[in-house]
DNA sequence: ATCGATGCAAAGGGTTTGCAGGAGC
DNA sequence: GCTCCTGCAAACCCTTTGCATCGAT
């Protein structure tokens, strides 16, 4: 992080990045970007993979979305916005409505503490798993 | 989780439960909890110490805060309420004066969705650590 | 006496890292 | 050609689990 090294281009890195910009409402894991790219990356590495996230997160293009059931999840968009966990499908969805001024506001905070990020989570049952769940019963 | 084993006292149990309760303002990791407690109960494992935090948890006595670099941290806590993580020292501050209906409020979800518990994270610098820094320079 | 809880150590599973070869500049 | 990047596999680290024993009821 913030090292001397110069950046050198990669198909790799470009692709998984890539990746991230397509998938904003699945907000994959490192596994399951792998996976989505090894049928089009000859010979691709997992290894590979987490490397590139944790650059690219460094680098602030990407984000780190608090890990759910031990596995990270990542994020094109760097901004504070509200993530919405399912239990049972194990989606994260953006809630687009959340009002993050409102959220903020409601957070009053010490002047002598810094704030570098915000991250809201909520867990339940998403649209399609509660019908499921009804229609079951 | 709810299966029809019945319950059985142990010392372990009471006194790991107790050091949370005692330790609100900490949000210990199973190995925190585990160091704490070894020169007082004699022999203790640190694979008891997580079996019963799983335990707790599944009976609803404590709770799970999302993982911060990879490690589980606990909460005696079982209400909805605003964490403060601080990237310097690694602690997890209660932020108390947070208005959690004004955030449930701010977080308009379908009437589809069921929504189990909702988690707020702050990540940056808390008030001793921004001293710090400010003093270094 | 029964069966849950423990201690120990090994296994799991996600993530990181060392190394030799390959690719960007 | 100098470095960074990659693939591979081993190492790491937190957490879980199998097993024999201990302990609560």
């Amino acid at each position: 992080m913030a090292d001397g090294k110069k950046l050198r281009y990669s198909q790799q890195r470009e692709r998984i990045y890539e990746y991230l910009l397509s998938s904003k409402e699945h907000h994959p894991s490192a596994e399951m970007v792998y996976d989505a790219l090894r049928s089009e990356i000859q010979g691709l590495s997992l290894g590979t993979v987490y490397r590139n996230l944790r650059l690219l997160e460094d680098l602030g293009k990407i984000r780190r979305v608090a890990s759910h059931q031990g596995i990270d999840r990542y994020d094109s968009c760097c901004s504070d916005h509200v993530h919405f966990f399912c239990q049972s499908c194990g989606y994260i969805e953006n809630v687009p409505k959340a009002d993050i001024e409102k959220i903020r506001a409601a957070v009053p905070l010490g002047s002598s503490y810094q704030l570098f990020k915000l991250d809201l989570t909520l867990t339940g049952l998403c649209s399609k798993c509660t019908i499921k769940e009804i229609t079951k019963e």
